[in-house]
DNA sequence: AGGGAAAATGTAAACGTTTACATGCCGACG
DNA sequence: CGTCGGCATGTAAACGTTTACATTTTCCCT
């Protein structure tokens, strides 16, 4: 392994020399600098990451905590994130961990000295176990969290008003009898998001039976079984709203192997608004989540917190959400 | 920041006694290794990762070099490999550069320290530059790569054997004109797919027109641009084999605005299966790519490269694809 | 040519670990 | 009771940088 030392020696110069021609850190005579690159590209030599991290105390990276199994919502926001990085020169670290307390204590430590600052994308971690496994004052971001009670910076998605939107407009069209598929047990958004289905129950005086509430897991296997219990409930409901994209797709084809006809039997709504959503035959009426925009505020969060010397004020960011009208409630015909 | 002489000096012992409580390198005695922990608990520390690195040159990471745009085939690829690398106790480290010499040279050279081995994704790295960038014999695996002509283990998957299945099949179908849609120039996967095709249309004396051959560039736009130049041939050819499903897709949205219905004017097939090719109407006959065999295997190269002390021969391996038929090429029915 | 300021370069400490080696301690054996 | 061996622990060097400070060189001015 080629070190500075190498270079300097090759060179005629001293390690200091060689290091401010890396650094523009001062005066380098041209002479001498290009000297230095020459001999440093002869040998090959780049700088060693960790110990200049070791030694400036910065990485330029960003650390994202991931539970272990994430699908392409996630998948999604790291590419949005990556890119916001990647502008300014960072790196990205991924970090997936069980979503048990140890294992989560785990990854939050091994990330100290690799990364300048972090987001945790992990529903599992309650900002009290982040708080006691990592610095005072690191850079946090939580993402899709409840809000934090202790001072991390959140941000999170309009679930409540996206579940209102989406019940209110299928109320709207007629149906009084709505059945919900819910979202992973303990998940904050999915609470959220029932939470928005109930108060628009109540709202219009819908048929409130606990019956309508299907518990389901955000995946699309959860979504099929889900839509086949529903299938026994009498009187049928007329509509079925989906906590997100993936179990709306597996309901679907849950009811069309049932022989149903969507939208005319059953009018089916989702959230998050994938990209698949629009390509769904009939194409799916969802909330539309901006992912990128999540990955990108984040991004510029977090590195807000890392350029503020003091600690500043944790805040919350609540980004809102749209109402995606398409086929499969039965509203209106579009073209797919 | 709190570090192992911290610990030490509160716990009454030697930074040698803490280092060897959390590495287990020797043995402690249990009241002593209580009484670090519980100091170590209470201080809140955690080993700084790059000081670790720095002393035992291993980083536990790896790192994958992406280009800056990178689609939803990529996005799964880097699930797979994480996957695999948690496993290992490994972490990944993401960095996506554009794809000219001087960003992509460096890419590499920031990796340096940083992680253990590579994972190469950027169809426009050639070995060469590779080469001159990486320290010597660093492990370093590349994916859907041209072939390293220098020694760097490579991963690929059977593009050319799937544009023959893929053109062979729409042969089968009975069409003799049969157009295609290039996928971006200078890829290598791109100019397989387009080899496998004029192959095909050799062997089977199809129409080979030149202008059967539309330009693409692996997009959704690139697909629709191609899908309306395609139009205007005359006569039309009967099937259209796009390069990647992405394209597909957007030829398909134009081929509907043009008011043909696929399959029956028209027959369409695609590359990659990613998981919107069977949601699509009509789903879509596609060349399947085990995205996420991709990545573990790749995970699993780089490992043994890892840990082997010689270095080894290179090695190339590709995946085989198979030839998903749906509806969209006419052959069958199939539910969706 | 001599002096001095400014510019260029060198020296060495520091970053937070790990680990080879040295040291101290204890019990067992002769 | 002395000595030896093994175990637990401590000491200090090393990893590859950056950077404050010291030193040398350059160059301009008189």
């Amino acid at each position: 392994m080629i070190t500075i030392k190498d270079v300097a020696r090759q060179a005629g110069v001293s390690v200091a020399t060689v290091s401010r021609v890396y650094n523009d850190s001062a005066a380098v005579r041209p002479h001498t600098r290009e000297r230095v690159q020459a001999v440093a590209l002869e040998l090959g030599y780049s700088p060693h990451g960790a110990a200049r991290s070791l030694i400036t105390s910065q990485t330029h990276t960003l650390g994202m905590l991931l539970p272990d199994l994430y699908g392409e919502f996630f998948s999604e926001v790291i590419r949005g994130v990556d890119q916001a990085a990647q502008r300014e020169g960072y790196h990205l670290l991924v970090s997936s961990a069980r979503s048990d307390g140890p294992s989560l204590e785990a990854a939050l430590r091994s990330m100290r000295g690799r990364v300048d600052g972090l987001i945790v994308m992990s529903p599992a971690l309650d900002a009290g176990t982040a708080r006691r496994s990592l610095p005072q004052g690191f850079p946090v971001v939580m993402l899709n969290c409840p809000p934090s009670d202790i001072g991390y910076d959140s941000i999170g998605i309009a679930n409540y008003e996206g579940a209102v939107a989406m019940t209110r407009h299928l109320a709207g069209l007629g149906h009084t009898r709505i059945a919900m598929i819910t979202g992973a047990e303990g998940n904050f958004d999915a609470a959220e998001r029932l939470r928005g289905y109930r108060a628009v129950v109540r709202e219009r005086n819908l048929d409130a039976s606990p019956s309508l509430e299907l518990a389901g897991d955000f995946s699309e296997a959860g979504g099929h079984a889900a839509a086949l219990r529903l299938l026994t409930l009498v009187p049928r409901p007329t509509a079925v709203f989906a906590a997100n994209d993936g179990m709306a797709v597996g309901a679907l084809s849950a009811f069309r192997e049932a022989g149903l006809r969507i939208p005319r039997d059953l009018a089916l709504g989702g959230f998050d608004d994938i990209p698949l959503a629009r390509y769904l035959e009939p194409a799916l009426t969802s909330v539309h989540v901006p992912i990128g925009v999540l990955g990108e505020h984040a991004t510029a969060c977090l590195f807000a917190g890392l350029r503020a010397k003091e600690p500043t004020e944790s805040r919350r960011e609540v980004l809102a959400t749209t109402l995606v009208v398409r086929r499969s409630c039965g509203a209106q015909g579009g073209p797919g």
